[in-house]
DNA sequence: GTCCCTATACTCGGATAGCAAGTGTCCGAGTATAGGCGG
DNA sequence: CCGCCTATACTCGGACACTTGCTATCCGAGTATAGGGAC
């Protein structure tokens, strides 16, 4: 079992989002950048942030991503939901239907024991990531960040957004 | 993020293997007609539960896999684990040390919220996996798999083992 | 009749192809902006 | 001087290759068994 990659870039482009002034937003490009990620693959992690409504995209100058809603109205758990999709991480198969001992189809009734004890695990996983939300995560990067570097990212970040008035 | 055929399979492979008559052992190829899979690909997932010390296999004639120890002492993490690999499913890149905020190496001091966050619900799903057994998912067989199919297991089985004894 | 030896056939175990999904990249459609032009 | 229009350049969005890991398969090494032969 692994969870892509895509899923830690969406979580700390959020981390970033969430700290960005408001109404500003900032381009994949630039998130790339600051992450030190292949920007062409990330605009494809991002995307999918767009369409569940965590972010939100705007086009032309000036655009970017930035949040949709308050940090703290988004858990973890949609940003992994949205990035690595939604389907369970255990698919039954219903094996137990094969081979000789099989009999109609009719007389199974709900899902296998097995079936059944996998996804209540993924419940509790999905629990735990569901009661984290962004702005906790921003809360805990502030206190346990290096000093100089939140200092790093800000004079970047904040030199980003003069390039671009600058531009005009 | 997906969870392999194999466990499912292995966690079916288990519950069967545990209500063997004592000292029996069922041979891969015998696993796998029962359970309608492949054979071949099947007996690689039979030796990873060799190698976590799961399963016990016997070689020769009247050979095949029995558990190594009781059913009650084999949690299904147990199983998730050997089939699947111990490795966590996030893997944590260390971005925050890349791109232009990044500082010296020795300023980072344990892991990024966001892997904590993310091993803390995986925490979360194996405990929860660490707390059935095999012997609980045999219960839970017993008692909702339909009349006919254990019959007709039972009887497969058996058949088996009258077999291996007649060709002697 | 009993013990030992050998040949057998059945088992697992690891090395070897095929395929799907995740990873990485690109170019085109759309839009807010900025400057120029006309009133 | 103000408002409108157009050209621009920057953005996202979806379509296109590549690589890794899972899926599937095969053949060889090892071993308990069973039968035959010797004592």
């Amino acid at each position: 079992m692994r969870i892509g990659e895509g899923v830690e870039w969406a979580a700390h482009c959020c981390t970033v989002l969430a700290v960005l002034p408001t109404g500003q937003a900032l381009p994949a490009a630039r998130l790339a950048e600051f992450h030190g990620v292949p920007a062409a693959y990330l605009a494809k992690t991002l995307q999918a942030l767009s369409l569940a409504g965590i972010a939100q995209s705007l086009s032309g100058p000036r655009g970017g991503y930035r949040l949709a809603r308050p940090a703290m109205q988004i858990s973890l758990l949609d940003v992994v939901l949205a990035v690595d999709g939604a389907d369970t991480a255990f698919r039954c198969t219903e094996i137990r239907r094969r081979g000789p001992s099989a009999v109609a189809a009719v007389s199974y009734r709900g899902p296998c024991g097995i079936a059944r004890a996998m996804w209540k695990a993924e419940d509790a996983w999905r629990r735990e990531l569901a009661a984290t939300s962004i702005s906790d995560l921003v809360e805990e990067m502030l206190a346990s960040v290096p000093e100089r570097q939140l200092a790093r990212g800000a004079t970047w970040i904040a030199h980003v957004e003069i390039e671009r008035r600058s531009r005009s």
